[in-house]
DNA sequence: ATATACCCGACTAAAATAGTCAAGTATTAC
DNA sequence: GTAATACTTGACTATTTTAGTCGGGTATAT
């Protein structure tokens, strides 16, 4: 179970944009500077991010990203569903009723990770965006 | 965030084994033909479930993997450790204290993956093998 | 004009995954 | 004692996924 970069550079960097005003366009170039990511995966992310209305773009000089809702609505879940990033946990198609072993009935295992899809989905839910925000002035 | 094959599989071989009388060997092949899982496949994770005092095994014909312990003391998080297959959620090496990016300090998302770490970790810690035939017992 | 910064599809190197293969050894049944 | 069964071990490989990069745009502010 690995989480990949994309779904953590996604955060990551909204998480950095949520630090400034709400209407300041941040540009990923500082992005990319502030927290070390390459410009260009970071346009790659910040395009699904946009056409999941998460964000929005500023074009032109002085442009850059601004973010579409209020940290405290942005959760967790919905980012990664942006970039495209799901929990699969199971072998089988969700919405199939044959398991991941072929066979006409699911396997064994099926609700045990069906659970755990569940659990760990329920995760991403309950976090917004300004629960980090929140953590990270608590340290400094 | 996938779940692999392997950590898949060996909990499903598991949960098949642990269906039988504690001291009467499974075979493989039986659990492969049962569970549609390729025998070759299985031996390699076997091979570590053993190095791991999960199972023992019991050569020659009539032969097989015998569970070493009750399935009711045998945890996920110990199969999972068993084959290899760690949680990572974290882009930097657990106990260094530079960050994901290179730098000397942990990113503003570290904190954050870290609690998933720990979350999903307890998912894994809190269920055993007998848990899962409960399940299977309710529903048949 | 020109610099800045978003836009977009296609491409690619490297790593991880999901197995397979070959060549064994130990034990039991006949 | 020999055949059959079943575990043992390390190496090997095709496929898929990941983690980006590249090239050639377009829009806007100054
Ligand atoms: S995981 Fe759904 S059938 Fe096996
Ligand atoms: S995840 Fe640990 S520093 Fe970024």
């Amino acid at each position: 179970m690995k989480l990949n970069t994309k779904s953590r550079y996604a955060v990551m960097a909204l998480a950095d944009m949520s630090k400034f005003p709400i209407n300041n366009p941040v540009s990923l170039r500082d992005i990319s500077l502030r927290q070390s990511i390459s410009l260009l995966y970071l346009e790659q992310i910040f395009l699904k991010l946009k056409k999941n209305e998460i964000v929005k773009s500023v074009r032109g000089s002085n442009g850059g990203y601004v973010l579409k809702r209020d940290p405290k609505n942005i959760k967790l879940s919905e980012i990664f569903q942006a970039v495209d990033q799901k929990v699969k946990t199971v072998g089988c198609k969700k919405d199939s009723k044959k398991g991941c072993n072929g066979k006409s009935v699911k396997c064994i295992t099926h609700e045990l990770w069906d659970e755990l899809d569940i659990y760990i989905n329920n995760f991403f839910e309950n976090k917004n965006l300004s629960d980090l925000l929140m953590t990270k002035e608590r340290k400094n």
